[in-house]
DNA sequence: ATAAAACCTTACATCAGGTGTAAGTTCAAA
DNA sequence: TTTGAACTTACACCTGATGTAAGGTTTTAT
């Protein structure tokens, strides 16, 4: 059994080594965030299973933080912090943060929350997120408005690589090797084929975004704002 | 947009009601449980998407009840109890509680808790829960062990059907009608077939049940202790 | 022990849906 | 208005799910 990994972002250096120690006796294995700077980037390169956030930081709120961090991922956050107040966890449980715990913390419920919080996550950890939609890297299974349909493989991956560049634009090349592989030679037409399929598939399910053609560069996932 | 049901299961008279209305008063349509004989089936036939379940209650223990709802249906479960114990906690959550609140409850907290569960449950009414893996009765993706595999339409029908009628023998003819419709002249052969197809997959994928033939009478699910 | 019924297995042909190919049309920038 | 990029449509092919067929194994009753 491998190891979860939990990322500690608390400024507190008592509290965070405190924290830590406690974590790593009970099976955790942990990582500190001692650089304040970008705190998410930060986070994300421990590539945590889970992360313990406080909310009073330097530079930036633990609520910001909390927000980047689903929108980039989908790593489960849970709140720990010395502020009760139920404005803050009505605001952190709006921004998804998945538990929100105030200290002093009782040790026994904070590690069951966070074997809690885990379990929840089990075997989601294929589901990439999209706006509005989830998507399951391995099935292509699209699950959106309460309901699921597959993909086709092809459509499913270039969906995917388009997921996991949101924002930004992603060239033919690096859609035709998601779905080709690198060695194969990029048949552009097939490529432009089965771009048109997924469009014609997520315009079947009313998605709230489309491919949208960046000319000369590639294509990127565009938000659309009605329904 | 349609309100959501919330079953509440209290024996004090008095917190009920007010638990109701206040639910009602915040959105939700709510029904509450004043027979304490066979609680578990009372709850279903409310057919709620989510429970609000006491602890104390006459006859069987919230922990019964919750064990039981969580192996019939996957509805949420919140308990809310006047036993602020560790230990309690701890129990309920093993047994597949989603959250667990004691007992003066700040009514904010309360409803933000019940809607962030229902959020979590979001979309997830399609998965049913088997053994050790949930199956999507649209798209008969199978997630088990952090992974995913779609199954064969006819395979995905009959696991449906066997896991709905959990710890019963499902007939042939029931089986035949959930794959080919009612209407359809049953082939015990093609019937035959598929079962062993399922049975190979399931097999293949380690899961920790199998089917079982119950001669003369049909099939049921049986768990399988290894592992 | 043996026969009959219930249940299971395997291989093969068929069919549907996903895929690449080909031959075009439309669009947008210079 | 010209040109290359982006798109569309139809069709043929191939893979994988399904039903069919023919036979094997297990269980139960006599």
């Amino acid at each position: 059994m491998i190891l979860k990994r939990i990322c500690v972002v608390e400024d507190e250096p008592l509290v965070r080594t405190e924290l830590a120690s406690m974590l790593e006796n009970n099976g955790y294995s942990v990582g500190v965030i001692d650089n304040f700077d970008d705190v998410p980037s930060e986070i994300l390169k421990h590539e945590p299973d889970l992360v313990l956030l406080d909310i009073n930081l330097p530079n930036m709120s633990g609520f910001q933080i909390c927000r980047e961090l689903k929108n980039k991922s989908s790593v489960p956050v849970v709140i720990l912090t010395s502020r009760d107040d139920l404005k803050d966890e009505l605001n952190a449980l709006e921004l998804g943060a998945d538990e929100f715990m105030t200290k002093p913390y009782r040790k026994e419920r904070l590690l069951l929350r966070i074997s809690n919080v885990l379990k929840r996550y089990e075997g989601r950890s294929n589901l990439i997120e999209g706006p509005g939609f989830l998507l399951d890297k391995l099935t292509y299974t699209l699950y959106i408005d309460g309901t699921s349909v597959i993909l086709p493989k092809n459509q499913g991956k270039i969906l995917e690589v388009l997921l996991q560049n949101r924002d930004e634009e992603v060239s033919r090349q690096e859609i035709s090797d998601k779905v080709w592989g690198t060695s194969e030679f990029i048949d552009e037409n097939a490529l432009q084929v089965n771009l048109t399929r997924l469009k014609k598939t997520m315009a079947g399910l009313n998605m709230p975004c489309t491919v949208q053609a960046v000319r000369g560069v590639g294509y990127k996932i565009v938000e659309t704002e009605e329904r």
